[in-house]
DNA sequence: TAATGATTTCCTGTTT
DNA sequence: AAAACAGGAAATCATT
């Protein structure tokens, strides 16, 4: 409750999050792959949501499973289509090395014919789409992101973030993904604020991070290397974007991509 | 609408 | 002793 909280509560600490986990779309499922709401819109009028639609339809297309679009999609949370527009065959692969060649020639290929604008997109199914998907039940399907505002994704953010890194949490070791919650209560405190949830603890907090470590959200902390024993977390193999050789961890680039 | 993933809330017990 | 860690159980919320 320090001046420390009213620095953070500046709306401006969030909504310059945006960029990361909130702005990811939805498009987890079948149907949202097979949706194209992007040919509504001319590339240089996508915004990240439509490119996100894009890129999880050309992966869909190319055989990528659920979790590699869902991941690959994160990565290209912070461009629009005129970002998309600006960057070349290296900026594609710079974010995604596994898919950055296909959506890079697709994107190309959709920018060299004339832009025909769909008018009913969402009924239009894919003539390409094969079918080898998993049948889905309902509800969210497995890898499936909802929003974006997850745990592990809210404290990523934070330790990429340089007005709450050194001061709230830390890294221990940034090559293995091992960080130090600071201030407990006070990023309790700002991940109850992200999910409206006044009543946040460090103790309920922290149970959260026990369940996301059973799905592997977050993973086990090597004990006795020398760091202490409390506070101490690691993400696991579901986490992404934090690692400083995923391109995705610094977008920085993209910045220079102007428009 | 019902199913489902991801917490949230509460609690008891153990460890640091 | 205080703060964390561990999980079980049940409730809640958002999303499809």
């Amino acid at each position: 409750m320090s001046n420390v909280s009213n620095e953070f509560m500046d709306e401006h600490f969030y909504s310059n999050c945006t960029h990361s986990s909130d702005t990811m779309t939805n498009s987890g499922s079948d149907d949202s792959y097979q949706a194209v709401e992007w040919k509504n819109v001319i590339p240089e009028k996508w915004d990240c949501e439509l490119v996100q639609n894009y890129i999880a339809h050309i992966l869909y297309r190319n055989e990528f499973d659920n979790d590699r679009i869902v991941i690959t999609q994160d990565k290209f949370r912070e461009c629009n289509g005129q970002k998309l527009m600006r960057m070349q065959h290296h900026d594609f692969i710079q974010l995604d090395p596994d898919s950055g060649t296909v959506i890079y020639r697709e994107f190309q290929e959709l920018n060299r014919t004339p832009h025909t604008i769909t008018k009913t997109a969402r009924s239009k199914r894919e003539p390409a789409a094969k079918k080898p998907r998993t049948p889905s039940t309902r509800g969210r399907k497995p890898g499936q992101l909802s929003k974006g505002n997850h745990l592990w994704e809210f404290l990523r953010d934070l330790l990429n973030d340089d007005r709450s890194n050194p001061h709230l949490l830390k890294w221990v070791n940034r090559e293995e993904g091992i960080f130090r919650i600071v201030k407990s209560e006070q990023v309790a405190k700002f991940w109850g604020d992200k999910k409206k949830r006044p009543k946040m603890s460090y103790e309920k907090m922290s149970r959260a991070i026990r369940f996301c470590r059973d799905v592997g959200y977050f993973g086990e902390v090597p004990k006795n290397v020398g760091h202490p024993k409390k506070l101490i977390f690691k993400f696991g193999n579901k986490a992404h974007g934090w690692d400083k050789k995923d391109p995705n961890a610094n977008l920085d680039f993209l910045k220079n991509i102007s428009y």
